[in-house]
DNA sequence: CTAATATGAATGAAGG
DNA sequence: CCTTCATTCATATTAG
């Protein structure tokens, strides 16, 4: 199969500035591949507390993933979408499996269950239970960053102090 | 797109010593690898009209598989959904090659996939369309299987039936 | 050992 | 929100 690890090309999404790929030079990216920086952001949202972001906040959101690559509204809100029906599904997966492991019942249902051991290539740990970081003031979601660059750009906010506050975040 | 999260074993072995060579490279951490007899099912399954089983079927389907080899159900969604999709790609591929033979347009303006090798010694017909098998009576997609202990298990499928057609597999 | 292929798994995008 | 499609990544297996 074609493999491509590094990819310089990112589509012209989002909606606005970018245009169509005319560029010949470009291998033309179907969809957008959010940089490693871009996933660190988004990631470290997430597990700030923002699992659904209003439009508003997707909007930032956005425009600060832009100075690391281009990006559309729609992206972020796929991104958070999928995300939080992925955290979900893995929960449930892991929840009904610590049930299983923990089950016998021994009443007609003698199907005995392997060890569950989901392969991870990265070691995800899912921990975004108990969010702290309620609060209607800045949302400031970066603390516990690793990139250097991403770092450096996220103490740097584009002087927004416009919060818009989420506990049960609420798109409409 | 994962619906189901029930990953069992990542080598996918039914417990007993892997073919795995002596290497002492990754022995484990692998993903799963269906046995025939595993695919034997799957096959029929899937050449039987059900290409898109809802969860209650899917959930069958694993348990039958799981008296051959360790699986899970997201294993057979996944299957079940790269069978899908390499079905209709291999389709559009196919098509797409004919039609561009019978158009002679002159012009090979048309620019598909990167590096698609088409150079293959047998006809991939997968001929698994056009199924007027829609009958939404007792999945017993087994009739043609040629394994000799998956037709013994096949014979005594569980008391449980009251499937989905399999027609038109919508649920939401 | 390296290249190519087959296939399971992950993810972005879209529909309902 | 949940399900599904299309594309891509990663790895196992096979060919050279």
């Amino acid at each position: 199969m074609d493999q491509e690890g590094s990819s310089q090309s990112p589509t012209g999404h989002g909606g606005l500035s970018s245009s169509v790929p005319s560029n010949s030079t470009e291998p033309v990216r179907s969809r957008w591949s959010p940089k490693p920086e871009q996933i660190l952001i988004l990631e470290s949202i997430f597990n700030s507390g923002i699992v659904n972001p209003p439009k508003d906040e997707t909007v930032r959101i956005r425009k600060m993933l832009e100075k690391f690559g281009a990006v559309g509204d729609a992206n972020v809100f796929y991104w958070f979408q999928n995300r939080r029906s992925r955290s979900r599904r893995r929960q449930r997966q892991l929840q009904a499996a610590t049930a299983a492991a923990a089950t016998t019942k021994g009443a007609e249902d003698y199907q005995h269950m392997t060890t569950m051991s989901m392969h991870h290539p990265y070691s995800n740990s899912e921990s975004d239970l108990g969010f702290g970081s309620c609060s209607n003031s800045s949302p400031n979601y970066f603390f516990n960053d690793s990139l250097s660059q991403a770092s450096s750009f996220l103490l740097s906010p584009p002087s927004s102090s416009s919060s818009s506050g989420g506990c049960e975040s609420n798109n409409g």
